[in-house]
RNA sequence: GGCCCAUUCGUCUAGUGGCUAGGACAUCUGGUUUUCAGCCAGGUAACAGGAGUUCGAUUCUCCUAUGGGCUACCA
């Protein structure tokens, strides 16, 4: 361990939205991966300012959904052993909306300064001058018209808009001239004209700080070393930039990570699929996969290795091998490697995260032997890409599905021919004792029935299948027919023969 | 409209001033096989366009095009 003299310390500040999206999970892996390699700390700050979007229980859900994956905030909040939401952390509140003397304060330090001003225009005035700056094919920007104001009109001002029990807002004064230049470690140098700034507003006229304030005034009280965050917020750097300057701050390093989106190149949103976290999760999807996709996603390790487990991306995670173009979200990738994590586990893990799923699809699996399961289990574990999918996959098991009696007649034969080897096999298997209704003996006996009279393989077997299962694809026979064997006993494997013969 | 960013197979991406531009997923073909899956072996498929620099540009520069992000008392 070093221990270095300037500590990394990285946040994750999403707000409280109600569900994790895929680009927050994005962000929140790369600032742990950056936290855990650098031996640094990753805090979680909560960012509440807009009251009019607040979802009860998001936190909780959040911490729900990182801890499931495997990451965690070593600062600001997290979930006890009951899984009750706790904050811990010197510099606490980890909570922007209770942190809000902290931004007053420096709201009016910056006026104090002449780096900031009230502002007393009504929404309705602003709005109109948007309206006008648009028309006039103008950059819409505020028109500056209370930054100059003198004491006495200032004064008149805050007593005419208390009286209609309003309260001015805190704007920013950008320099009207010069130029402000971002050091980003992931895009290099960008420069921006400060005249093309908004003076924007810092302080709300509720009291609640904007993000541009209160994200400045955080990252710099809670030490925060590395600010990573999506590109999205690229334009608005200068501004924080600018701010920390005011203050006299140091900034923090600033890495950008590309936007992920839509296959239409649109920022990835909720309307064209799926973006919950918590979606790919109920959909069976591992979280080893889910943490190895999307780590993927705009990042690479620059050698041939795709399969990487958390430790594997906490120790060869660099912010610089991030790329800069978008990447689009196509799940086809994750499926495959899905399949891999699912074939990873033991049949017994594979087991324990299947039974869910079986109860969501109907089965009340109470009801069978585990040994049952299990062996369910180790058939599909090579076909399975999600996890919900078992259900359907294994529903023969649990009732045998409705089916035509087409589906009994091999492609080289006809019906009559399916009826007969049906009516042979049913005679052979009812002849064996229970215990011979294993996979291996079922194998061999009916491999040698079928090369003792010179049938096909196909002309037996598929309509054996076909009889057993109902189903048009579906694991070999034998494992068929021995599992269901170990489940209900060699005569519902009879009965499912016989079944098949009537239809014919 | 303004500002900013980006551009290698369909997708995620590697890569270099001179390479048959590499890998993976997807797709296609063949093999194993009653079916499906898996596995194995192959195939198709990309440097947005134009100038310039250079003996030589996919790589460096500029322009164009296209796409995207931002442009709130949202984050």
């Amino acid at each position: 361990m070093t221990d270095t003299t300037s500590q990394i310390r990285v946040r994750f500040a999403p707000s409280p939205t109600g569900y994790v999206h895929i680009g927050s999970l994005r962000t929140a892996l790369f600032e742990f991966l950056f936290a855990r390699k650098n031996n640094g700390k990753l805090v979680l700050r909560i960012e509440d300012t807009d009251r009019t979007r607040l979802v009860e229980g998001a936190v909780d859900n959040l911490l729900k959904v990182m801890k499931q994956l495997g990451i965690e905030f070593d600062e600001g909040f997290y979930l006890d052993e009951n899984n009750q939401v706790k904050e811990r952390g010197e510099l606490a509140p980890y909570l922007q909306s209770q942190r809000l003397p902290l931004y007053q304060k420096h709201a009016l330090e910056l006026i104090s300064k002449g780096h900031a001003y009230y502002c007393f225009c009504s929404e309705e005035r602003l709005e109109e001058v948007r309206k006008e700056q648009v028309a006039l094919k103008k950059p819409p920007m505020y028109d500056r018209k209370c930054r100059n104001l003198t004491k006495e009109q200032i004064e008149e001002e805050m007593a005419k808009i208390r009286e209609q029990g309003r309260n001015p807002v805190v704007r920013f004064a950008i320099p009207l001239e010069g130029q402000t230049v971002i050091h980003d470690l992931i895009y290099g140098d960008i420069t921006y004209e400060n005249k093309i700034l908004d003076d924007h507003v810092l302080l709300k006229s509720d009291g609640f700080p904007t993000y541009h304030l209160a994200v400045v005034i955080d990252d710099h009280f809670m030490q925060i070393s590395h600010i990573i965050r999506g590109e999205e917020w690229m334009p608005s750097t200068p501004k924080h930039v600018l701010l920390y300057q005011a203050f006299n701050w140091q900034i923090p390093l600033m890495a950008h990570i590309p936007l992920i989106v839509n296959p239409d190149k649109t920022k990835l949103s909720k309307r064209q699929g799926d973006v919950a976290v918590e979606d790919f999760l109920n959909k069976g999807y591992l979280k080893e996969a889910l943490v190895n996709f999307v780590a993927f996603l705009g990042w690479n390790p620059k050698t041939e290795q795709e399969i990487f487990s958390m430790q594997d991306l906490i120790s060869q995670f660099d912010l610089a091998k991030i790329n800069k173009a978008a990447a689009i979200f196509d799940t086809n990738k994750l499926d495959w490697m899905n399949g891999l994590y699912i074939r990873s586990r033991t049949d017994r893990e594979l087991t324990d995260l299947l039974i869910p799923y079986w109860q969501k699809s109907g089965v009340d699996t109470q009801k069978f032997k585990r040994g049952f399961l299990e062996a369910i289990t180790v058939l599909e574990k090579e076909r399975l890409k999600k996890l919900s999918e078992i259900g359907e996959r294994t529903k023969y098991f649990f009732a045998l599905p409705e089916y035509d009696a087409s589906l009994l007649v091999w492609k080289k034969a006809d019906a009559t021919d399916a009826k007969n080897k049906l009516s042979m096999l049913t005679d052979l298997l009812s002849g064996f004792s229970e215990n011979k209704f294993i996979k291996a003996e079922l194998e061999k006996e009916i491999k040698d029935f079928i090369a003792n009279n010179n049938f096909d393989n196909g002309s037996v077997l598929w309509p054996m299948r076909a009889a057993l299962t109902g189903m048009q694809a579906s694991p070999p026979p034998f494992d068929v027919a021995a599992v269901l064997a170990l489940g209900y006993g060699k005569d519902e494997v009879i009965k499912r023969l016989q079944t098949g013969m009537d239809k014919l």
